[in-house]
DNA sequence: CGGCCGATTATCT
DNA sequence: GATAATCGGCCGG
């Protein structure tokens, strides 16, 4: 499991190595876990795309308290989106988890989130890996650092930087610029991960 | 493969 | 009452 002081520094620092590591979901006795492949950065509320620019409210008091935390957002109609606190207290930030690659507990992950067919877009969403992994408004503020959350981040691989692509943060509305084409989006590919990870990890 | 659209709810003004 | 860090189904090329 990853100690606190991983997460104490700026979301953009944070978010590239994010990737790789490993997110893991316990229920009831039952491991479900996936390698981390897409974050995306949130910092402070001088960025007009993050939650937090309104300042402190009910719904963003999470992301200004102690990294290491996890933010659970409801964005939209029917989906939660899971973020990992970044910084310092008092500092919001957060990085957004948008993909993982399934790893363990693929049975469990199906029977949340249907498909036979385990393709790349099983897992390739904000709302999907939350849907999957049973991530919902009740975890919010849950410490990823006590493994008796049910959730929290182990260390995983590293992607060799060349396949890491860095662009824009997406689904950001009429957020304006500089915010909407900051590049603090990280991600790998399907591919590229399979590969690696099974080079790395052996399957 | 890209664009459009409807689902439908927590949170904030 | 408006808004939203999305998804999946449907359409046409």
């Amino acid at each position: 499991m990853l100690d606190r002081s991983f997460y104490q520094r700026p979301a953009p620092l944070l978010a590239p190595d994010l990737l790789g590591k490993l997110l893991v979901r316990q229920i009831n006795g039952q491991r479900l876990a996936g390698i981390i492949t897409e974050t995306e950065a949130y910092q402070g509320q001088t960025d007009l795309a993050c939650h937090a620019r309104v300042g402190l409210t009910k719904r963003t008091r999470v992301m200004f308290g102690q990294a290491g935390h996890a933010y659970i957002y409801f964005p939209y109609v029917m989906h939660w989106m899971l973020n990992i606190v970044a910084d310092e207290e008092g500092l919001p930030a957060a990085i957004l988890v948008r993909a993982i690659y399934p790893l363990d507990g693929l049975d469990l992950m199906e029977q949340n989130r249907p498909n036979l067919a385990r393709l790349s877009n099983w897992l390739n969403g904000p709302a999907k890996l939350t849907r999957a992994l049973d991530i919902t408004g009740c975890l919010n503020g849950s410490d990823l650092c006590q493994e008796q959350s049910g959730i929290f981040v182990e260390d995983g691989l590293n992607f060799p930087a060349n396949l890491v692509r860095n662009s824009a943060r997406i689904g950001l509305g009429k957020t304006p610029e500089p915010w909407l084409s900051m590049p603090w989006r990280w991600q790998v590919g399907w591919s590229d991960a399979e590969e690696i990870i099974k080079k790395e990890i052996g399957m």
